[in-house]
RNA sequence: GUCCCCAUCGUCUAGCCUGGCCUAGGACGUCGGCCUUUCAAGCCGGCAACACGGGUUCGAAUCCCGUUGGGGACACCA
């Protein structure tokens, strides 16, 4: 049995797309529990259109998302040779040819055809003048069989058959002497042994314009798979105006990788009624046959519930680490508590404190996303609080504070924090004053974190500590004499 | 226009290959309830789908044909 080997080939053109991510996932995926071969190759043949920033977005998306790859990056444009030798193989061999047709009375030729309604293919007029390409200008075409069928056994759809009368004869070296796609990702695939052609959908009909270069060069044709497409709401491609697709701007919403690579593997596959998996199972139960042949509709809440899902059952160490950039984004950096995090700065190394981790174990039971985290954990950060004002007019009031003030002086005798403790007194305080338990939580909470809502308040003062519960009480029973 | 792909709740999907176990299961969302010091979470329950029409068969969501609908491709883009 030959070694597998997958390759992920984006052009780098724009940012990493989701649906790109999806690709490369499945790719991966199959590489992994295989114990193959992932190769990263970036086809860049289009120098109008190809930048360096779109490769480093590229690599940086990846990384992120944490689809390593064994091989590469390959670049095209680094391979220009292999192309054109191989363009002139099919030249001796009779299997190509040179055009001299210019790009704009093809142009307009094609709408010619249109308009007639016939079909928009090349009309091959120059397969058969025998040219030269002596003025340096002319394109080499693929002579593309025109008889017979070719049939593609794909891995996901099945069994699909094209006639080759539908085919035309492309260009497979531009007059510039640069390769076209159709062609450089033959020669790639052959020459990187690539095993398994893996992408989207939109390529289908590219696979029977390559499979006969892969035959009339020699090299043996690999096994397709074409992954459904990914739609917007309205069931168009997904595109830029459904919101965000490219992978690190859901990074920036304070997406979780993992969670990011659940959701999108869902999105097409499924095993059974399983809804979340680790990557050792989905390496482990990933198959072809499991991969759905139809278009999927991106949800962007589920997508949002499965974030959730994994904040709250993640290690809240890596939450607290994946953590760090947006805390510091929030302006959080200033602040004692953030700078006791040891590399905060540095987020690729070290561990975070125990006192963040249990913070965010705290508030993950509340957050969907690491931007609600940032937050949710606001407030425990600094000495003081700041109050939302409707928060503070409607429970601050100068009739709580004696109450609160009686609290303060029963936590005061504590040397020090146990929530037990703590918890007795606040509770013996309630039965005394014959007063409802949320009469008095709601301005505690308040005077705690400056809001009506938070986690539990025995499990606040224990993130503040004995000291800051007790100075933010003391700051609530100031501000509630100046409402 | 030509070629190709696709079709189960609003959405992601199980079931389809190997027809009966399907009065079609799960999940997201949504609606209602329980729990409760707030906000959540959690738990329980409700609503909701086999695109349509023909066949084949004792029996079809499952097999076949057609229709309709959706998507994709037809570049010196990838």
């Amino acid at each position: 049995m030959t070694q597998v080997r997958v390759r992920f080939a984006p052009s780098p053109t724009g940012l990493l797309h989701i649906g790109g991510v999806r690709t490369a996932l499945f790719n991966w995926l199959f590489a992994r529990q295989q114990k193959g071969v992932f190769v990263l190759r970036i086809e860049d043949t289009d120098q109008s259109r190809s930048t360096d920033e779109s490769i480093q977005a590229i690599i940086e998306g990846m990384k992120w998302v944490g689809l390593d790859w064994d091989e590469g990056p390959y670049r095209q444009t680094e391979r220009m040779d292999l192309y054109r030798s191989h363009a002139m193989q099919l030249l001796e061999k009779g299997r190509a040819y040179w055009c001299a047709c210019k790009a704009e009375e093809l142009d307009a030729r094609r709408k010619e055809a249109e308009a007639k309604g016939l079909s928009p293919k090349y009309d091959g007029r120059c397969r058969d003048r025998g040219l030269t390409n002596q003025a340096g200008d002319a394109a080499l075409r693929f002579k593309a069989p025109q008889e017979g069928e070719t049939v593609v056994d794909d891995l996901i759809k099945g069994k699909i058959v094209f006639d080759n009368n539908v085919q035309d004869d492309l260009i497979i070296l531009r007059s510039n002497g640069y390769p076209t796609y159709n062609f450089s990702v033959v020669v790639d695939d052959a020459l990187m042994n690539i095993t398994h052609v893996v992408r989207g959908d939109d390529h289908l009909t590219n696979t029977p314009r390559q499979v006969p270069i892969f035959q009339a060069l020699g090299f043996p044709v690999p096994q397709f798979g074409h992954l459904p497409m990914i739609l917007g709401s309205d069931k168009a491609r997904l595109s830029k105006r459904h919101g965000a697709t490219s992978i690190m701007a859901y990074k920036d919403m304070g997406y979780l990788p993992d969670a990011m690579v659940n959701y999108l593997v869902r999105l097409g596959w499924s095993h059974g009624d399983q809804e979340l998996f680790t990557r050792q199972e989905l390496i482990e139960k990933f198959s072809w046959k499991n991969v759905q042949t139809s278009a999927a509709v991106f949800n962007p809440e589920k997508l949002l519930w499965v974030n959730e899902q994994y904040i709250k059952k993640s290690d809240p160490k890596q939450v607290a680490m994946l953590l760090w950039p947006h805390l510091k984004q929030a302006g959080l950096e200033d602040t004692e508590e953030y700078k006791k995090e040891p590399l905060a700065s540095a987020l690729q190394y070290g561990e975070p404190t125990e006192w963040l981790v249990n913070l965010v174990v705290m508030v993950r039971e509340r957050t969907k996303t690491l931007l609600e985290t940032v937050h949710w954990v606001r407030p425990y950060f600094g000495q003081t609080v700041t109050f939302e004002d409707e928060a503070a007019k409607k429970f601050l009031t100068p009739a709580i504070a004696p109450i609160v003030g009686k609290l303060l002086t029963r936590f005061e005798a504590f040397p020090a924090f146990s929530k037990q403790q703590w918890e007795g007194a606040f509770k013996q305080l309630v039965e005394e004053e014959g007063v409802k338990m949320g009469q008095l939580a709601q301005p505690v909470r308040v005077a705690l974190t400056g809001r009506t809502a938070s986690p539990g308040l025995f499990d606040v003062m224990e993130v503040l500590g004995r000291d800051r519960t007790l100075f933010r009480l003391r700051q609530g029973i100031e501000r509630a004499f100046h409402t």
